[in-house]
DNA sequence: CACTGGATCTGTGTATCCACTTATCCAATC
DNA sequence: GATTGGATAAGTGGATACACAGATCCAGTG
C-alpha cells in the first residue's frame, strides 16, 4: 500500500488526481523542499500533462497547509516554523485522544492482536530506514482511530500526520533509532486493554505530547 | 466586517479569490443548498470571469469540504448527515477546549470587558435576524481564540464554524429566540475569570456539546 | 417492462494567446 | 563602492477555442 492521502483524493479528476498524488508524495518524501518554488509548467511536463491540472492540485494543496500561493508570486512548499510544529502537534494530541475515546468502545480481542501485529512490522522497520518506520508508525495509529467511525475525523488526523511527516522522517533518519517505540506504543495497547476510556485518551494526548517535545528538543538547540 | 474565511483568502490571485468568497458566502448564507448543482459555466458569468477561476475556487471549497466534486460529474454543495453535525461538533469541543486552555493565561481584565461588551451585542442581535445572531456568536467565540497565538488551530476552528454554518442559521431560524444565549456564555465569561484553566476549559466543551445536543434534538424527530 | 443503443450534454484536459506582475541584471549616478 | 533606475526576461493569471470521454436521457426494441 502506498501513502495515504490528506484529502479525498477521489475529489477530482484523473488528471488532477494524479497531479495532486504526484506533489503530495513529492512534498510527504521530502523530494519537494520547505520553500522550493513549484512551477506549473515543470510540473507539467514532468508527468505529462498542460498546466490547469497541476494548478488545480496547487488549490487543493495550499487549502491541506501543504504548499502556499502568493498572488502573483506562484507556489512554494509550506515550511513550518518551531511554533507551528508544536501547535501541530498540541492540535493532534486533542483530536487523536478524542479518536481514541470513540474507537476504544469499538475495540474487541481481534483488534488488540491486530495492534500488536502493526507494533512489530514498526518495530521491523524501525531498524531499517527511516522513512518506512514513519509509515508504520502512522499505520499503527490509523488501525486505532480507523475503529471510531468518525471520517471527518479520521481526515483531519491524516492531514496532519502529512503535515509533519517530513519532518519525522528527517528527525527520525537523525536519532536513526526507533526511540522507545516498543516501550511507548506497548503501553498505548497495554490502557486500551484495560478499557478505561479517560485513561486511554490521557495515554494517548501524553505520547503525542512527548514526541512533540522529543522533536523540538532535537530541534531547538541545532538549528539555531 | 463581512464574512471571515475558512481557509486564507489570500491564497489565490484576484479573480480565484472573488469567485472563492461569492461561493463561499453563498454556502455560508444558504444561497447555495445542499445537493445544489454548481456549474462552472453559470457562476462565471454570474460574476463576470471565465471558467477557469472557478474551478480553481471549486478545488478550494471542496478541501474545506464544503462542496463535493465528483469525477465527471461536477460539483455540488455538499450536506451534513446527523452524524457528520455531531461529529463537527465533537471536534470542536476539543479544538475549542485547547483553545481556551490556550487563551486563558493571555486573558486581561481588559479581554473579560471586551467578552461582556461582545455578548451584548449578541443579545441585541438576537432579537432580531438569525444569520446575524450566527455571525455575532461566531465573533464571540473568535475573541476568545484569538488570543491563543495558535493561527493553525483558529483557521481550523473557523472551518468547521462555517461547515456548520447553514445548519446553525436553519436552526436559529426556526427556534428564533436566542436559546439560554446569555447564561450559557456568561457562564464561560465567568470560568474565565476565575482563572481556572482545567475548569474553563470543561465549560466550553460543555457548552459545545450542549449546543450539538440541542441541534439534534431539534432535527433528529423532525426530519425522521 | 427491462434492456439496448444512440443523441446530447457537460465535465475535463489541451493548446494557444495575451496582459500584467515580479524578478533579474546591468549600467548610470551619487 | 553602494545605490538607484530602467530595460529585459520569466512566470503568473486569465480568456478562448477545441477535442474527447463519461454521464444522462430517451426512444425504440425485444
Amino acid at each position: 500500500m502506498p501513502l495515504s492521502f490528506a484529502t479525498d483524493p477521489s475529489a477530482g479528476s484523473t488528471a488532477e488526481q494524479e497531479a495532486y498524488r504526484h506533489l503530495l508524495q513529492g512534498v510527504r518524501e521530502g523530494r519537494y523542499r520547505a520553500g522550493d518554488r513549484l512551477i506549473p509548467e515543470d510540473i507539467a511536463t514532468e508527468i505529462g500533462m498542460s498546466r490547469m491540472p497541476v494548478r488545480e492540485a496547487f488549490r487543493r494543496l495550499a487549502a491541506d497547509g501543504l504548499v502556499l500561493i502568493r498572488p502573483n508570486r506562484g507556489c512554494v512548499v509550506a515550511g513550518l516554523t518551531l511554533d507551528e510544529i508544536s501547535e501541530t502537534f498540541e492540535m493532534r494530541s486533542v483530536l487523536e485522544g478524542l479518536a481514541v475515546r470513540c474507537a476504544l468502545p469499538q475495540m474487541t480481542a481481534d483488534s488488540f492482536d491486530e495492534l500488536e501485529r502493526l507494533l512489530d512490522r514498526m518495530e521491523r522497520a524501525g531498524a531499517a530506514s527511516g522513512g518506512d518506520w514513519v509509515l508504520r508508525h502512522q499505520e499503527f495509529h490509523a488501525a486505532i482511530y480507523n475503529l471510531s467511525r468518525r471520517p471527518k475525523l479520521i481526515r483531519q488526523i491524516n492531514a496532519l500526520h502529512v503535515v509533519i511527516e517530513p519532518y519525522m522522517r528527517i528527525w527520525f533518519d537523525y536519532v536513526n533509532k526507533p526511540l522507545s517505540a516498543r516501550d511507548e506504543h506497548q503501553g498505548l495497547i497495554d490502557a486500551l486493554r484495560a478499557g478505561d476510556v479517560k485513561a486511554a485518551e490521557a495515554v494517548m494526548q501524553d505520547h503525542i505530547l512527548g514526541t512533540a517535545a522529543l522533536l523540538a528538543d532535537y530541534a531547538s538547540p541545532d538549528r539555531r
